[in-house]
DNA sequence: GGAATTTGGTTGAACCATCAACAAAGACGC
DNA sequence: GCGTCTTTGTTGATGGTTCAACCAAATTCC
């Protein structure tokens, strides 16, 4: 809202125009719809949440089960604490142990519980399906293409503004 | 993750195709970046979060600067336990008042401070020099208007599902 | 009038995200 | 060894979101 508005400031902003402000209330609209969507149905259907699954999925890919959690960060995009934070939360709900290292005092190894595996592999095919609905199923190989590109655009633009702090502004890594 | 798999499971499920799966890897990195960077641009430069933002601007609009708390969840689209909650912290914060209302015992307005006036009116320029920023100005006008046919569909895919349902499924007006 | 229901709104619990602070182990310089 | 710095990871606080439960006032039905 008030992407409009009748101007009274110094500095007079550039306001957004009328096909400006249709696209950027739908893409908002679009966003929080999707998601809210996407999370709800991997809850119902497999009883894990949007989060617990981005977690499972790099673990189930790699052949021992187990990663270091900084290796899992990195891989998720996500920063240390908050991995640390929805591990204790996975870890009470048995998807996930930690164990020592070894080489490391330091460090842990988050491993793959049986239970965990078993809601990564049931929820997988459930959530491709939810994407493709919603997504992929509507849109022509031209929209496929032209989403791809903005895509890459606006996130690379997000890049810029990062680099020169170190920020994290990791990626998701959901679904 | 996990859009394209090995496939072993008995309903075979269609998998996303490399030009999906990397528009789908593109469009998770790009609303998670954006919306980070919106969210921290708007504490940074004006000392509200998102949300508070969203519930000021239609307060703000209204000539008497008070809702009904029901009033404002729909025009922001949001369930009225979210809205409660936001406004308990908004109110803390200064931003906002409560008050009773005298036609309906149970009911109760929502005021604007001076505060909360000031934040929004400071808070609304640079927010769309954001949004700007990081979108419109590296768009050309097919792909906002690529964006915008886009996002519909999406959207209204999505509430379709919600439909039959009387779910909220509501929107975020944050933004 | 009086019981049942609906409406308006709050609360508490659980989850998720971000920030700052911390502790313990390793690495490096001497 | 000893001090410093860095890496690894956890913790606590605060803010945001959702769900279910709840209370009280208003409405409906008889």
């Amino acid at each position: 809202m008030m992407y409009s508005m009748t101007d009274a400031t110094a500095t007079a902003p550039r306001w957004l125009d009328a096909r400006e402000q249709a696209a950027w209330r739908a893409y908002l609209d679009m966003t929080t719809k999707l998601s809210a969507r996407l999370n709800r149905e991997m809850q119902d259907d497999s009883g894990i949440s949007a989060a617990d699954f981005a977690v499972l999925v790099p673990l189930s890919e790699h052949s021992d089960a187990r990663m270091r959690v900084l290796e899992l960060a990195r891989a998720l995009g996500w920063e240390k604490s908050r991995l640390s934070h929805q591990l204790t939360r996975m870890q009470q709900r048995g998807l996930v142990e930690r164990s020592d290292c070894s080489e490391d005092r330091r460090g842990a190894f988050i491993v793959l519980t049986g239970k965990g595996r078993d809601a990564v592999v049931a929820a997988a095919p459930k959530h491709v399906e939810s994407v493709r609905r919603y997504v992929f199923d509507e849109l022509s190989t031209e929209q496929v293409d032209a989403l791809g590109a903005i895509a890459r655009i606006v996130a690379e633009q997000c890049d810029a503004a990062c680099s020169g702090r170190e920020e994290t502004c990791g990626s998701d890594g959901f679904e």
